[in-house]
DNA sequence: TGAGGCATCCAAAGCGGTTTGGAAATGATT
DNA sequence: AATCATTTCCAAACCGCTTTGGATGCCTCA
């Protein structure tokens, strides 16, 4: 149902019907079909009904930038993912982390806007949304240990909430994080409890938050069991599946290998794999691995006894609460700061085993 | 630069500023001050060097939500993101191709505005958007081999893009897609003048349009060198790690089992390089591989000689150009069916060598 | 000197909704 | 029968911007 209207300068343009329309085949006025519409009580329920279906006949929808514009309130939440120049990565946890949430939003009735930006241009990107009134809140994604963002956007007196969290910032914010601390030290504990004493970290590019977190947990295990950390068996770099190959290889080649292997993602856990195999070892005989497991669901790991032992938690499921906690926070913006702290659960898979003893190199 | 505005219902909701206030403090008409800030003649140079630094001074940016019902545009691209509930997989490579669109959006002023639904409520999601006003225009994502949103939006009269193609349509309309046909018929040749004859093709779900046309090329590619087409070569699915997995040891049991496969992505082919080595099978010597690749950020295949031979097209170029294609739609609608085949290009990694004979089982 | 042309600016009318502040009709109450 | 409360509806203002259609003042030129 459109018609043609012509606009101010001559351009012609294809509408939807409008509410002024549909009042005006009903012979009602605007404001009445605006109520009829919205559920107001001070309306006849045989004019609300008459109203109702008339809409539904004409497959009539508010207009979402005059609604907004006459609420003031957007109805929309906005995603700033920043791309770097420098290390060309889009971050794979992403897209399930959005999915997630957009799922929320849907249910919600809100829209979900979508800026990519080179991360120079990041701060710019907030101020701008926002200035602009394109959204009532923003999701910020990608944390870093240090991360300016919670300082900017308070500044900016909007709604925000954080995928993960940042250190070093005493002004309390909104986030939801998994606890990746306890996570990797109880991994790090149950790999200790199988006897290995040697064990690697290969994670992510520590000036991100959740690979810092990471690092602390498994040091905390090491400390808790009396043994001495290495430099040589912890690595961080961008989580690619090369990356954990070469860190398996070069690892294993050291006067004393690693007996088992931290990964920070299920993809660095495959590099891991392979390198075990070209070298010719088993996994979960020779060598163990616990992999991190955000459950994305072209990386699956599960089965009677899944592939890897994991620290396992669904980014998709984080990203539905994020959504729906900033969404209570954009309602009811006095309600302060909302935290919540997931835990992971441990999935014992094929790749750990008892400690083997090493011939020395 | 804030201030409390009091508005309707006695909410108090904090408001950027507004181009009255600034004409306001300009001493200046709101008019003037639009027109000075959009580059109009008709304003004294002096003025628009006075308007535009206050702007500036202020923070000040147009409110898009009125500025789009002024000038009844709306600044925003829509992409619908169905999640079947069926089989739970989002596809990793939206991400990267809605990154590449969503730099093409940001240079060019546009918001993206992302709907992630059930896929029963696709068609209802395009609906909504488009009656209320949300978006100027439409990316679509995934299409299946018979895709009824071609008429679905053209019915709604809205610009559209299709990132891939759909077959059995005669209406025209407007796609990006790569030649996923030529692609692989030149894959599976270079296989064959490699001398295999006995070639897997572990490929996506056959519903989707681009895994249908890699089969053809390489139906093609068997049917013009004489070599049988064999259905137990052949299969198709979700692309897991685990189905390349398991597609390769069931393959190699067969009683005539294939020298050669051919993956329809880097994670299948990671699944395919693992089940060659748990059988003990150098890859690119006993068993060679082929898969499509992405050029996803995080599944490098590069260096010297890449691990994997692969047909090769960044998807996030695709996004980047699928984008800036969908925006001359919307801003010259006349402009009809615009469409862009993309090559890949065959680059020859470590994994491929000549057939090897094998001992009949 | 007066008409016409320019350069600058502005008031007001939209865009498509929501919300305020009545008004008219109906029913209940005294 | 007059008063008052309810119910049901509507006119008009407003959200923040753009655009139309002047208005004003100054300059130029016949």
């Amino acid at each position: 149902m459109h018609i043609i209207a012509p606009i101010q300068h001559g351009l012609i343009l294809l509408m939807s019907v409008t509410l002024k329309q549909l009042a005006g085949t009903l012979g009602l006025s605007p404001t009445t079909v605006s109520r009829a519409l919205n559920g107001f009580p001070e309306v006849n329920d045989a004019t609300r009904k008459r109203v109702r279906e008339a809409a539904e006949r004409a497959n009539y929808r508010p207009n979402t930038r005059a609604k907004s514009l006459a609420t003031g309130r957007a109805q929309a939440i906005g995603h700033v993912i920043p791309v770097s120049t420098s290390h060309e990565i889009v971050n794979p946890v992403f897209a399930d982390f959005i999915a997630g949430a957009g799922e929320t939003y849907s249910r919600a009735g809100y829209e979900m806007v979508l800026r990519v930006v080179p991360d120079a241009d990041e701060a710019q990107a907030y101020r701008d949304l926002i200035a602009r009134g394109a959204v009532d809140g923003v999701m910020v994604h990608g944390p870093r240990q240090q991360d300016s963002r919670v300082a900017l956007l308070g500044e900016l007196e909007v709604p925000f909430m954080f995928h993960g969290r940042t250190s070093n910032i005493d002004q309390p914010y909104s986030w939801l994080d998994i606890n990746n601390q306890r996570s990797f030290r109880r991994a790090a504990q149950f790999l200790i409890d199988l006897g290995h004493r040697r064990i690697a970290l290969v994670n992510g590019l520590e000036e991100m938050d959740f690979a810092n977190r990471r690092r602390n947990g498994y040091l905390e295990a090491l400390e808790h069991a009396g043994i001495a950390v290495d430099p040589a068996l912890m690595r961080q770099a961008e989580m690619t599946e090369p990356y954990g190959y070469r860190a398996l290889i070069e690892m294993r080649k050291l006067p004393d290998p690693p007996t088992a292997f931290m990964a920070s993602s299920m993809i660095v856990a495959y590099g891991l794999r392979r390198g075990l195999s070209d070298l010719g070892l088993k996994l979960g005989r020779d060598v163990s691995i616990i992999t991190h497991d955000d459950d994305l669901s072209y990386l699956p790991n599960d089965g009677d006894v899944p592939m890897f032992t994991a620290t396992k938690s669904s980014v998709r499921e984080a990203g539905r609460r994020a959504a729906s906690m900033l969404l209570r926070l954009v309602e009811a913006p006095a309600s302060a700061p909302l935290t919540e702290l997931m835990e992971t659960s441990l999935v014992v898979g094929a790749s750990t085993g008892p400690a083997v003893p090493q011939e020395s190199g």
